[in-house]
DNA sequence: GATGAATGAGTCTTCATTCAT
DNA sequence: CATGAATGAAGACTCATTCAT
């Protein structure tokens, strides 16, 4: 899948994710380069050697984490959205879903902000980052196509309400602490109808 | 004052400010741990002692950029909307000189972004940025107290308007290269009636 | 005997000659530092542990290779002399006996080359060229008695003729893949009449 | 020159000649591996950072000792043929000068030899070999042409030649301890009319 | 006999920082 | 003020070797 290349028993599997999960909260916490692989290692207490083992590099590491905590927000949208015809509804479905997903790996924002910051991690976050644009954009298109929301360019549009969602988990789910579902209520609300509501 | 204590010469201060300005286009670039002291003076075309002479160490200097920023994007708003009482047009005008400062300084988001995933440069982010929601929680309180927007807690909606302005400017007006004014009007217009319009 | 002390089966024995003729081949082209255990057991296809159930170390398995690599040069020779008793006779035998060996094995003269560049393997080295000196001092003293060349140390004049005859085994028939036999006279026709022959 | 492009005063000539006298030293003795930048710097009681103020890495170090030694036997060579036109003449005082420099360089030999044994050194040790072989090959040429010696490949010759003298060099000069100038002499005895003699 | 996993000392290399000149 | 040189701690990574299964 996305390991190595190496066939791991039921035991490897699971010290990979232990070092995937640890690394996850040193990066996250204290950043990316702050967080040796030394420090990773010991955190799990095995040696050095271990991380080589099940993973080419730091690097690859964080690679690895990116990808995978993007297609899995991406699976979980695409799992609450299934049922839904609607392309407002179903907007709005994935929105909750983001918020929610979002509130449960609070961790990743911030490596998803890191990547953003590098050279070298910016392509691998484009990429998700370009799927989810379209996804969202999608809705957008038969939604103004239905009349439903004024005229626009979809993708600024979709630009918005991510931004939106994001920020407001971070500050204000992960931050602040506050309820995901309330949340979602004002991002919601506020982005169907703005400050001075209807 | 903002500087390590150094009275500098008109040459002095004018060293200081290349070495701040190159060291902002590397660290926007290639990122802050991946950009050395070494190619900060090399890229200026000094010695290496030059560096500490007007800066106490990298972090310092990277701390002083985060501190300026913050200030200078305060004072511009606040200028833009000295003149303008009405709490709302205040608040619109303060979105409008925002896109503008963004659009001056677009390497700046990067950095900021950055200190937000590292332990030690979170506070001093932090404290840039409550003084930003300050700002725009003054004029919603009054904008609220004037029934002008939806009732609603005022810090929630200021990170909402903080998190649309930010993403926007970075995705629009940096990455693809829109004009500020025109995505100055969107924010507005979706901030104020949303996606449905009125 | 050779082995590390284990009473091998078979399928043993193969298995270790398996991984000896690997080690060789690798050893020979990468260099013996750059050649990882793990890359020896990971050409024979199996697992790590083998390695050191049928040898000591990678240190050892160097050693044997060396030794049995100039033993077995040794019993060619031998072999190749023992039914000649002219002594310029046994030396021209000789020699003609190494060319076809070296060009047998052509990638045991990168290991012994390479025994010699490193203090912990010259001992092992010497050893076996002292014996091939010895050999060929024999012939010498006895064909300088006979008159039969012109009067000199023959340790040097063997030197000589070892020197010739693996730098003319590496270049022409290795690395330029000349027919052994015929550089085989080449070598002898020099060594014995020289550059302006007779 | 064979720097790593920086700009050196004379105090940093010298440090940087300290530390390729120095490895040299080490690699001969110990080998290239076994020997660390820590024995290298540790040996000339410098920091470990200065290694890599003058040179690239280790590798590069060890590849710009061997083009040194290449291009220093050869313009000793050139030097030494310099006023003489017999071409049997040239290749005699080549000869002597070979074994003359080698003398004074006997840790050089263990490198060239090591070279030969890593596939990422060989290129850069062939380079300096073929020019060797080419200038032998010059002379050879010439003197078959001038019917002095009998017809023959010249760079077979010329192969063996090298082989020799190399091999006598090492075993003779610098492990035995022997006068260059008496090697030589036999070397070219040997060469010029053959174990017979004439 | 064999394997995959683990160990941890050791390697090369980088880099913020200092300092003599 | 400025420079080139030096420092040395710290980092990523490798690899011979061991061992539980």
């Amino acid at each position: 899948m996305t390991t190595n290349g190496r066939k791991l028993t039921p035991r490897g599997k699971e010290r990979r994710q232990q070092l995937l999960d640890h690394a996850t909260q040193r990066f996250a916490e204290t950043g990316y380069h702050p967080t040796s692989v030394a420090d990773i290692v010991g955190g799990v207490g095995v040696g050095k050697g271990v991380f080589y083992w099940y993973f080419d590099s730091k690097e690859q590491l964080f690679l690895e984490l990116l990808a995978e905590a993007q297609r899995d927000l991406r699976r979980t949208q695409r799992d609450a959205i299934a049922s839904e015809d609607d392309p407002l509804r179903r907007l709005e479905i994935g929105i909750r879903a983001a918020f929610r997903w979002w509130a449960g790996h609070p961790e990743i924002m911030n490596l998803l902000q890191f990547a953003a910051t590098e050279k070298q991690f910016r392509p691998a976050l484009r990429q998700g980052q370009s799927v989810a644009l379209g996804d969202a954009v999608t809705h957008l298109k038969e939604a103004i196509a239905e009349g439903r929301i004024t005229d626009g360019d979809p993708e600024e549009l979709a630009h918005a309400i991510i931004g939106l969602t994001g920020h407001l988990s971070r500050e204000l789910v992960h931050r602040r602490g506050d309820d995901p579902e309330r949340v979602a209520d004002l991002a919601v609300t506020l982005l169907f109808d703005g400050l001075r509501g209807r």
